[in-house]
DNA sequence: CACCAATTCCGAGAATTTCGAATTTTATCA
DNA sequence: TGATAAAATTCGAAATTCTCGGAATTGGTG
C-alpha cells in the first residue's frame, strides 16, 4: 500500500507545532484541538515528554522544552559559516548601532542563522525576525546577495518554487529586473533592499561561500532610513560591510 | 500489552540527536549506524524530511535543519522571563565585559535561556555552554540563586534527583554545606560560584521569580579570577549583578 | 552503453498504534 | 471528613501502520 510519510511522526510534529502556537495546554486541551481520544493523545503527550520535546511545568499545563532551542544551537554551531560571522556581526553591530545579521540558503529559502542587534536599535520593528525565520531569497537584502551567487536557470527555478509574491509596494516583482539587479550585484559586489520587505528598512548585503560546507550565506546590516540617509546607504555604509564580508570570507579560508 | 512509549516516535528522535552528532550522513551511513534496513531508514529520513526536521544538503547529505532553531526562538520568546530579562543581560555584559547569562528551572535542572559575552571574553573556555544546555542546579552560580529560592524539601528532591557529583575539586558534595550555604544565599540575596563548576571560572548569580508564569530564573555574571578578583567578586560586583536582578524582577511585574 | 550506487516501490507479515471503556488519582465542596 | 465530580492514567482487543527483503527504477560515470 501507499506508505508515504510516517503518520505517527507526522502527527507528533503537529502537536509540537500546535503547542508552541498555544504555549501550554493540558493534555485535554490538545485532545480537544486535535479531536483525537484523550488516551491516544496521552500517548503521544507521555511519548514527546521521554524523548524530552515537551515538558510539564508546575501548573500542570505542558509545554515545547528546551530540547530545541539546544539542538539548534548546536546545529547552528556545526556550520563553520556561523562560527566564523559570529564575532563578525557582532563587531559589525556594535561598530555601526545598527541590526547585523547571517543568512544561509536552506531548500532555496533564506534562513537567519545569527542576528546582532546595535545600540541604536530600541525594538525591532519586525518583531517576526529571529533565528531560524526563513524567507524568500528575493525579499532581503543578505538573500539577494545570496541569489547573486547562484546563475540564472537556478535564479528562475528558486522564483518558480516560491514566487514573488510582494511584501512592500516596492518589492521587486518581476523576473526580468530581478535579474538584472543580480547581475548588478555581481558586478558592484552587494545587494541593497530599500524598504522591498519592510516598510522603514533598509538593508545592505553581501555574500560569503563556504567551500568546504557547499553552502552560499550571506551577511546583511538593517536600519531605517532616517538613520540609513541617502549618503550613509548609498555611500558610507556598503563598503563597511563589505569589509566584514571580506574577513569572514578570509577566516573561512583559514 | 505495555504500551510505553511510542517507538516510531523515540526512533526518530534518536536518528535526529545522532545527526546532530555526524553533522551530517547519507541514508545509508544512518542505515548503517542504526543497523537497520535501508528501506526503513528511507521512510525515517523521508518524513523526517517532510516534517523539515532535517534537510538533504547540495552534496546529497542530509543535516538537521534549522527548524530546531526556529522553533527553540520561539519557545525563549513564549518566555516572559526571557523577553525581559535579555535587554539586562546584554547590557551587564557590555558594561562589565564579562559573561553573563540567564537560567531557569526545567524538571529541576537549569536550562541556559540567554547568553552575552562581553569584550572582556574573548573565546568561552567552556566551549559547553550555549543556550538550552542543562546542567544541575546546585553547579552553577544561577544555579544556586534558584535553589535557594525552593524550600529545603524541596531541595532535598532535587538533589536526590541528579545527586552532587562533583565538577571541579570545590563543588559542594554534601547536602548539609549545600543547605547551609542556600540560607546564606537566602540572606545576602545573591549566591557565589567559586571554581566549583568550571576551572577558572568565578560567578555571581541572583535569583528571579516570575509569578506569572510559575517560574524561577536566575541570572549570572562569570568571569576568570583574573579579573574577578576577591574585590571584584566578593565586593563591586554582587551589588551590581543584584541592580540587574532587581531592575528585571521590577519589569516583569509590569 | 554498461556499470554501480542511490533511491523508490511493493506486499505480506509482524508489531505497533489506536480507541473505548474501566480504573485510579486528584480536586471540589458540602 | 466524606461524597462527588473531574482529570489523569491504564488496559486489552481490533485495526492500522510500520517493517523489511527484494525487486524495480533512476541517476551518475567511465
Amino acid at each position: 500500500m501507499s506508505s508515504g510519510p510516517l503518520k505517527s511522526l507526522s502527527r507528533a510534529n503537529r502537536i509540537v507545532e500546535r503547542l508552541v502556537e498555544m504555549q501550554s495546554a493540558t493534555v485535554r486541551e490538545l485532545a480537544d484541538d486535535f479531536d483525537m481520544p484523550l488516551s491516544t493523545m496521552y500517548e503521544y503527550v507521555n511519548t514527546l515528554e521521554t524523548i524530552n520535546y515537551i515538558t510539564k511545568g508546575p501548573d500542570g499545563h505542558y509545554r515545547v522544552s528546551s530540547f530545541f532551542l539546544k539542538v539548534g544551537n548546536q546545529v547552528r554551531r556545526n556550520y563553520d559559516m556561523y562560527t566564523v560571522a559570529e564575532p563578525e556581526i557582532r563587531r559589525l553591530a556594535d561598530e555601526t548601532g545598527e541590526f547585523a545579521g547571517l543568512m544561509i540558503k536552506e531548500n532555496n529559502l533564506g534562513v537567519l542563522l545569527s542576528m546582532k542587534k546595535g545600540d541604536k536599535v530600541k525594538r525591532l520593528q519586525v518583531n517576526r525576525t529571529y533565528p531560524g525565520v526563513k524567507s524568500r531569497l528575493n525579499t532581503t537584502a543578505y538573500g539577494k546577495a545570496i541569489l547573486a551567487q547562484l546563475d540564472d536557470e537556478e535564479i528562475r527555478s528558486v522564483t518558480d518554487q516560491y514566487g514573488l509574491h510582494p511584501r512592500t509596494e516596492k518589492t521587486v516583482t518581476e523576473l526580468g529586473p530581478l535579474l538584472e539587479e543580480m547581475e548588478l550585484i555581481r558586478q558592484r559586489g552587494y545587494a541593497l533592499d530599500d524598504e522591498e520587505c519592510f516598510e522603514g528598512m533598509r538593508g545592505i548585503g553581501v555574500p560569503i561561500v563556504s567551500e568546504t560546507d557547499n553552502l552560499i550565506g550571506g551577511i546583511a546590516l538593517y536600519g531605517p532610513p532616517n538613520r540609513l540617509d541617502d549618503d550613509s546607504f548609498f555611500g558610507e555604509y556598503p563598503p563597511v560591510v563589505q569589509e566584514y564580508g571580506d574577513i569572514i570570507q578570509g577566516n573561512l579560508e583559514y
